[in-house]
RNA sequence: GGAGCCGUAGUGCAGUCGGCUUAACACGCCUGCCUGUCACGCAGGAGAUCGCGGGUUCGAGCCCCGUCGGCUCCGCCA
């Protein structure tokens, strides 16, 4: 390959030197006797320099020159002259002063700016997402997201990881997401699903004595999206062998300030604090919560079972909760916001938002009315509330108030500024998730976590008797309010995982046809064993401050998972369809 | 499946309580000028079926209905 410097590294130390340079035209500035040149790679940017004192002959060809074409140029490194450097450029105290010129490339104007501060309609850069990722914001944040798995890569193999592959074209399973589906040419009628994550092939390696694997894969999920869910995200995936929560646990904080030293540059303080679920849930409706800021949930239900204000009674009497947010200083917070604000619970299911006004003298609130002083003293009490303060309340049942108050606590911090840009980031483990959880819509337990999880061993007699109150040797780990990954110590006996079946209403028949090779797997000497998954994407777009992951990935999909370049999904040929015996039916 | 916001030159936007301009402004683009700029400057110019379809009206970028696309959220996401 020929000699060339980068743009972004034409330093003082090359004064005086000829070099040759490649790179797009970022902006120019023709002065008509001079004509200045931000040329831009990957690395960066430098000003070069055409002057038809030093280089008539190249002069009119570079007078053609326009945004976004390519050239390869030679000249010499320059200091600037006196008063002519630009500090806010690492390349600003020099510049080349260019001989040889080559038209690599021209260009058509492009149909936005690359060159450009504006934000472009993310459909646009969408559809020209390799314009897009000319851009040098999404450049840094594709190399950032290259020196992180890198990091992650190098750690992992210091601490003696395999990265094993595991197969895309895999085995629908019930349970969980929707699968995306492949249609088998040979076997007509039968479908590989993608995988959701390589959970049971990564047990499988334990079974098969690899002690530690990672992976960064790709994940496949067919559900709606948001701003932090693609239909393929890429997870780290590990596993490990004969090891308890906390050498998981202690594993990935190891990882975590590893990647933050080497690609952040700063040091991390560890161990992260660790919630149990059911503490998380009380104190924040969330099992995800952010701890970036106070604004605890506080419970009412006992105090207010007997008061006069039948909404509250009726609900704290009947197996709900009564639950509130003391916001300090939240006098100043209007009627109309508060009614912004109920609205906001009534996303979640809160039938209203009460709320009172803790003044010097007295409680101004609509349903102050309703209770005693005596009672008014005592939620004071209770919600710590001192004048000045607003008390809000959500009344309903456990699973609705901690939605609304969970959510509602962060919508106040954010609105009020209780988060900021100079929050420092909060880690936490969730710990002891519950094994299951009612579905209301299939109307029976469904695993929390997943199938394969570990119960508590304490809670393993409760599986057959009671398995709603079964505890899982499950943590998610949270920053700031989004999971960044969760794991669980797995099943290793086949015993207990055909009785966690049973708790799910799989059938013996059904568990040995989608499940026989785990189970079978599970009989030839399996060791204890767990891991952990994290959302790559999810903890790129928070170390970098993106608000949506599709910032952090090349090629993202639009919330109506289009890829707007590719315009796939697409319609396949009859031909396609007939090799795959499938007839499509159209609505 | 549901709720909300957005859609006006290539880009970002103003106009949105119906009739005032030729639908404004900035960037970009084109032409000319300009030898120290760095979001260069100056002068001139081109560029818009106001996402699409229907309706109300004497008259619709503006109001109504539908539809398409994007975003945020609820449901969903072990």
């Amino acid at each position: 390959m020929q000699e060339r410097t980068n743009c972004g590294e034409v330093t003082t130390q090359l004064i005086g030197k000829k070099v040759t340079l490649t790179g797009w035209v970022h902006r120019r500035r023709d002065h008509g006797g001079v004509i200045f040149i931000d040329l831009r790679d990957r690395s960066g940017l430098v000003q070069i320099v055409f002057n038809p004192d030093e280089a008539k002959d190249i002069f009119a060809d570079a007078e053609r020159l326009r945004s976004e074409y390519v050239i390869k140029v030679k000249g010499e490194v320059r200091q600037r002259p006196e008063g002519a450097t630009n500090p806010n450029l690492p390349t600003g105290e020099v510049e080349v002063y260019i001989t040889e010129l080559t038209l690599l490339n021209s260009a058509q104007t492009p149909p936005f700016a690359i060159a450009d501060y504006r934000e472009v309609d993310e459909s646009l850069r969408l559809k020209y997402r390799y314009l897009d990722l000319r851009r040098p914001e999404m450049q840094a944040n594709i190399i950032f997201r290259h020196q992180v798995v890198k990091a992650v890569r190098d750690y992992l193999d210091n601490q003696g990881f395999l990265e094993i592959e595991t197969p895309f074209l895999t085995r629908s399973t019930p349970e969980g997401a929707r699968d995306y589906l492949v249609p088998s040419r040979i076997h007509q009628g039968s479908f590989y699903a993608l995988p959701q994550s390589p959970q049971l092939f990564k047990q499988l390696l334990m079974v098969a004595g690899y002690e530690k694997y990672f992976q960064v894969v790709k994940c496949f999920r067919d559900e709606d999206l948001r701003a932090d869910r693609q239909p393929e995200f890429t997870q780290i995936d590990i596993e490990l062998s004969f090891v308890e929560p906390s050498d998981i646990q202690d594993l990935t904080e190891g990882m975590i300030a590893y990647v933050y030293q080497r690609v952040l540059g700063h040091q991390l303080v560890t161990p992260f604090p660790r919630l149990t679920w059911t503490e998380a849930m009380n104190r924040f409706g969330s099992d995800r919560p952010d701890l970036r800021f106070g604004l605890e949930l506080q419970d009412f239900t006992d105090l207010v079972k007997s008061c006069g204000f039948k909404v509250f009674a009726a609900v704290a009497q009947s197996g709900g909760q009564v639950k509130g947010l003391n916001v300090k200083g939240g006098s100043s917070i209007s009627r109309r916001e508060i009614d912004s604000l109920t609205e906001f619970v009534g996303q979640f299911g809160a039938k209203g938002l009460a709320w009172m006004f803790i003044e010097q003298d007295e409680v101004r609130s609509p349903i102050a009315k309703f209770f005693s002083s005596e009672e008014l003293e005592q939620i004071k009490a209770q919600a710590q509330a001192e004048p000045g303060d607003l008390l809000l309340f959500v009344a309903a049942k456990p699973r609705v108030v901690a939605a609304a108050l969970g959510n509602l606590r962060v919508e106040i911090a954010k609105r009020t500024g209780l988060i900021n840009e100079n929050s420092e980031d909060k880690y936490v483990w969730i710990t002891d998730f519950p094994m299951f959880e009612y579905s209301e819509e299939e109307n029976r337990l469904v695993a929390m976590h997943h199938p394969f999880t570990s119960p508590c061993d304490e809670d393993l007699a409760l599986l057959q008797t009671d398995p709603a109150a079964v505890k899982a040797k499950a943590y998610d780990l949270v920053l700031n309010g989004i999971e960044l990954g969760g794991g669980s110590i797995r099943i290793h006996s086949r015993k207990v995982q055909e009785q966690v079946f049973q708790a799910l209403k799989i059938s013996s028949d059904e568990a040995m046809d989608k499940f026989g090779f785990l189970l079978d797997a599970l009989g030839y000497g399996t060791p204890p064993h767990g891991g952990i998954a994290f959302g790559l994407d999810r903890l790129l777009m928070l170390w970098s401050g993106a608000d949506s992951i599709r910032q952090v990935m090349a090629f993202p999909k639009t919330q109506s998972a289009m890829d707007l370049m590719t315009e796939a999904p697409a319609p396949v040929s009859s031909q396609q369809l007939a090799e795959l015996g499938i007839v499509v039916r159209t609505k």
